[in-house]
DNA sequence: CGGCATCCGGGAAGATACTG
DNA sequence: CAGTATCTTCCCGGATGCCG
């Protein structure tokens, strides 16, 4: 009888609220949970398994990313998908609601990359890495490139499709890439973020590229990342 | 001698971080942290002390609002100033880089009034009231209006200018505001959000409004909240 | 009053081990 | 592979009290 919990876990998920009706801490509800973006951002790219997720994310334990993800189902933001036959188990997927977050991820994390705290040569996802690319892109640089770039990252390809100074990715081999790399993403952004040139990453066996070399070193220099933040003198 | 802690709090704040070269998560260990995006969300229309901000975040211990005070400042993201002499104390102040989150919190408040959780009718703050005109404006529905429409809410009082399909909002009198609102944040809200007809709240005494009238009752036209998200049948 | 330190209770996050 | 079970650690929230 005592073992009655004030807030039953299985019945109403009372866990902490703003009691706010302004939608930026309504979505702090939703999403404001640790973890629980990053789950997100993993999902971006098409539908993951459990284990998946929980590779691309160290540093989460199967406790929370089983808790997240019942939270995120449960808010309408992720959808479980049982897989078609020759696969087994099941898999994760966004909403169309959840895929709508999209840009505000991409202009979160370009906001985040002006602080002098960012460093960008620790671990990146695969996913991560291929929608910084969306999110940095300044339509100024890429304009007049219409070209695709595909990236095998891993057991998974990826490409990027430039055009009229957007940036489109999407997960998947890309049938006409006009060139392609290989690598580990720390390698890749390396390359684009870190300045070290290409010629160096491939002559340590880090990086492949084939195709339209041209292509590829002007690839790594359309997302220039903004400048630092001043922390005032106080 | 024992009670030296592992995570020196005054030296290295190593709080839990996501180790993750992606700006997203970047983002979170800057501003992840419970009620630290909402103190920022306060101090977007200019400087509050302490304890404004506090009033106006109900539920926040003076405890917490320290410490993110304390996260943001350390951050870069929010300043302390002194007040001139003839006011006492102090006042928290955004950063440049600070204010450069306003449309990204809009984004995200926009995005959560998808939710079918989300409910506007709970507490709303002066500042969240006036920044969701900005975040729900839809050029569509006000390019045609050029006007100044001002708000007196409590003490305070702001303005938001209308002009070319854009609402900018600001705090302070409007030296030249075609009609002016006075009433609580929440009754306002339930004229712009809940549909509630303004001649009802004056009749209650709840609102007031001052000069063009037609300009009011259009304005509360101009922020339809967008469609519920719906969860799919699973 | 404004701001910060300290102590305490509850609960979320993290690590590890274990199960279907 | 996809999670549960359990235990520990630490953050959040409330109360109190100090200090200018």
């Amino acid at each position: 009888m005592e073992s009655q919990k004030i807030t039953d876990s299985k019945n109403g998920p009372s866990r902490r609220r703003y009691e706010d009706a302004c939608g930026t801490a309504h979505a702090l509800d939703l999403i404001g949970e640790r973890w629980a973006l990053l789950v997100m951002r993993e999902l971006m790219l098409g539908p993951k398994r459990f284990s998946d997720i929980r590779a691309d994310l160290p540093g989460i334990s199967a406790n929370v990313l089983t808790q997240r993800l019942e939270s995120l189902e449960e808010a309408g933001i992720v959808t479980r998908q049982r897989l078609d036959p020759p696969a087994s188990g099941q898999v994760y997927a966004l909403t169309e609601w959840g895929h709508q977050a999209r840009p505000i991820m991409g202009a979160l994390g370009r906001w985040a990359t002006r602080s002098p705290g960012h460093d960008p040569g620790q671990h990146f996802s695969a996913v991560s890495l291929m929608l910084s690319f969306q999110a940095m892109n300044q339509p100024s640089l890429s304009k007049d490139i219409r070209a695709v770039v595909g990236f095998r990252v891993g057991r998974e390809s990826f490409f990027a499709r430039l055009a009229d100074g957007m940036v489109d990715v999407q997960r998947g081999a890309a049938p006409d890439a006009d060139v392609t790399f290989t690598g580990a993403p720390p390698t890749i952004a390396a390359a684009v973020y870190g300045g070290v040139p290409l010629a160096a990453l491939e002559r340590d066996g880090l990086l492949a590229v084939e195709g339209d070399r041209a292509l590829a070193e002007r690839f790594i220099t359309l997302f220039p990342l903004p400048p630092k933040a001043l922390k005032p003198a106080r």
